[in-house]
DNA sequence: TAAAATTTGTTATAATATAACATTATGTAA
DNA sequence: TTACATAATGTTATATTATAACAAATTTTA
């Protein structure tokens, strides 16, 4: 059963719910929906949630405490994230732009120092709402 | 007593001890160490924060949900904020770059679109840490 | 001095996240 | 196949982070 692709029952569920969604999802709220499926404690969905993060399938909204599904090829295992977010309705979208990622990747300090990952969020109004 | 500075007797409490601080802080780390000055309870602690972060004295770090106190000039009023967070010992630094702040204030993305804020989280290891 | 805005104090509770432990399922290799 | 290691699950309890709601005092502005 786990054999056919790399996600446990668990993570699969959570995968599937975050990956439909049109906006991040916070970790209760994915509590609630995966309930019905017999997940029923927090630890379960954190530890999915952990899983699906360290293998990049999702990131996780620092600013928020919420959780989209990669939707990014430039992101590579998460070493280098950047999103838009709407300061009006929530909207969150990862921003895939190969000059910024090389521009932040190879980024270094004024002591010279690189790093091996960021994470870039971007506030403003999204065109909805402007 | 408010007009010497812009900063009342709680904020001012809080914002010296952040500023005195090496390491971020976490809200419940300062309400602890605030108690002897009268400051008892999470919302007296959490109102300064939040205002100390409007007026950008402070920033939040959000992979980390502490606070330190700003250390740069490019940052305006916490338009345009970098980090570099050591993943060992748990180090932040600000990042003063006047280079990146422009390159990531003008940026735009693929449909055009500008955004009126940024924070960006750097992280690796610091020299001590190497 | 009166009104408005800000700050404070206080209690309770909401929201986010992890510890700890027992059990089951899966992958690997003798 | 068996034995071992690793990963995932289920469960209860608790820790950590943050806000709601309301009353009172202070400061600013006019
Ligand atoms: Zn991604
Ligand atoms: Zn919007
Ligand atoms: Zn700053
Ligand atoms: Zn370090």
């Amino acid at each position: 059963m786990y054999k056919e692709n790399n996600l446990s029952k668990n993570q699969q569920i959570i995968f599937d719910l975050i990956n439909k969604s049109s906006e991040p999802l916070k970790a209760y709220t994915i509590l609630f929906n995966v309930q019905k499926k017999g997940i029923k404690a927090p630890p379960q969905v954190y530890r999915a949630l952990d899983k699906l993060v360290k293998t990049g399938k999702i990131h996780k909204i620092e600013s928020k405490n919420a959780f989209v599904a990669c939707r990014s090829s430039s992101c590579e295992i998460s070493k280098a994230t950047a999103f838009s977010i709407c300061e009006s309705c929530e909207m969150v979208d990862e921003i895939s732009d190969a000059k910024l990622t090389k521009y932040l990747s190879s980024f270094s300090d004024k002591k010279g120092t690189k790093y091996k990952r960021f994470n870039l969020e971007f506030f403003g109004l999204c065109k909805k709402c402007k």
